[in-house]
DNA sequence: TCCTATGTTGTATG
DNA sequence: ACATACAACATAGG
């Protein structure tokens, strides 16, 4: 499910942890969801380590907590949720889900922070000590940030100049947190046919693809920061964003209330407005 | 049975 | 070396 602003409410769903000490942890190691990280340092380290602070970028979590050591080395926990991840507070004492793969328990506040993920795409990083690690200093500085220029962007799309808008929109290194969904939407607000080849847009196009990706990202954020982190779910967008119409069937393109298409592009299933987003 | 799914990565090909 | 395309990962639901 997440993307940018999604991973940002998932994160705060841990904030009932700040503060406390991890007693013990459970892990359960399977498939690919540790293979990114040392589990076995991690289940040294996190017992008696107290969570301190966490923050989100792109569609990745840093959890940070001091450890319990003389030293109180600070410990970075990492959280990437894939396509069906997700972070929740359970009472302490319940038993472990099926799909739950690292669970932190913190007696002093009679509550478990859990990570589940039943597609187990998700993955989980671990890193010791006071410098941050690549997987979380690396990361492309954020689209609402002044990090992301038009000449940034600009310079991005020469580069691949075959390639069609929507596959070059879902790549991390200069749109963190894009996904499929939000790429669908920043390409019908910018009236972009997501067929479109990277190197045939104008100044102008690129400009409004631009501006369109920073407001999507603002409003996204804005709108999960309003909804409440206990809920199943975060707030969906108004009916006026393509959100709400993309996977209907028959779904009418809520400016020109013309029919929406579907098709693979760029390996994804997008969703476009044909009398809105044209290829010439 | 076959298809789909809000993500990333490894590999093949150009 | 770089850009591009796509299978693979793993599971559930229509």
């Amino acid at each position: 499910m997440p993307e940018l602003a999604e991973v940002e409410y998932m994160r705060r769903r841990w904030n009932p942890g700040l503060g406390h000490v991890v007693a013990t942890v459970r892990l359960h190691a399977r498939a690919g969801v540790f293979k990114a990280c040392d589990a076995t340092e991690l289940a040294s380290w996190l017992p008696g380590a107290r969570l301190e602070s966490s923050a989100a970028a792109a569609k990745q979590m840093v959890f940070r907590l001091i450890a319990a050591d003389a030293a109180r080395t600070p410990l970075w926990l990492g959280v990437h949720l894939g396509m069906t991840g997700e972070l929740t507070v359970r009472p302490a004492g319940l038993t472990d889900q099926k799909a739950d793969h690292l669970i932190l328990d913190q007696p002093g506040a009679r509550q478990s922070l859990v990570f589940s993920d039943f597609r187990m795409f998700g993955r989980v990083q671990f890193h010791v000590g006071p410098d941050a690690p690549e997987w979380w200093a690396g990361i492309a500085p954020a689209v609402t940030s002044s990090g992301f220029t038009v000449e940034a962007v600009t310079e991005f799309l020469r580069r691949r100049a075959r390639a069609p808008l929507k596959a070059v929109l879902l790549m991390q290194e200069r749109f963190p947190g894009v996904g499929n969904w939000m790429a669908d939407e920043i390409l019908w607000r910018a009236a972009l046919h997501p067929a479109r080849r990277c190197g045939e847009l104008s100044a102008v196009e690129i400009k409004k693809l631009h501006r369109e990706t920073v407001w999507v990202a603002e409003q996204a954020l804005r709108l999960i920061g309003e909804g409440d982190t206990a809920a199943e779910r975060w707030p969906d967008p108004p009916a006026s964003w393509l959100f709400q119409h993309r996977w209907e069937e028959g779904g009418k393109c809520p400016r020109t209330k013309k029919p929406l298409e579907r098709a693979t592009i760029g390996g994804r299933t997008t969703c476009w407005s044909p009398a809105r987003q044209k290829l010439a």
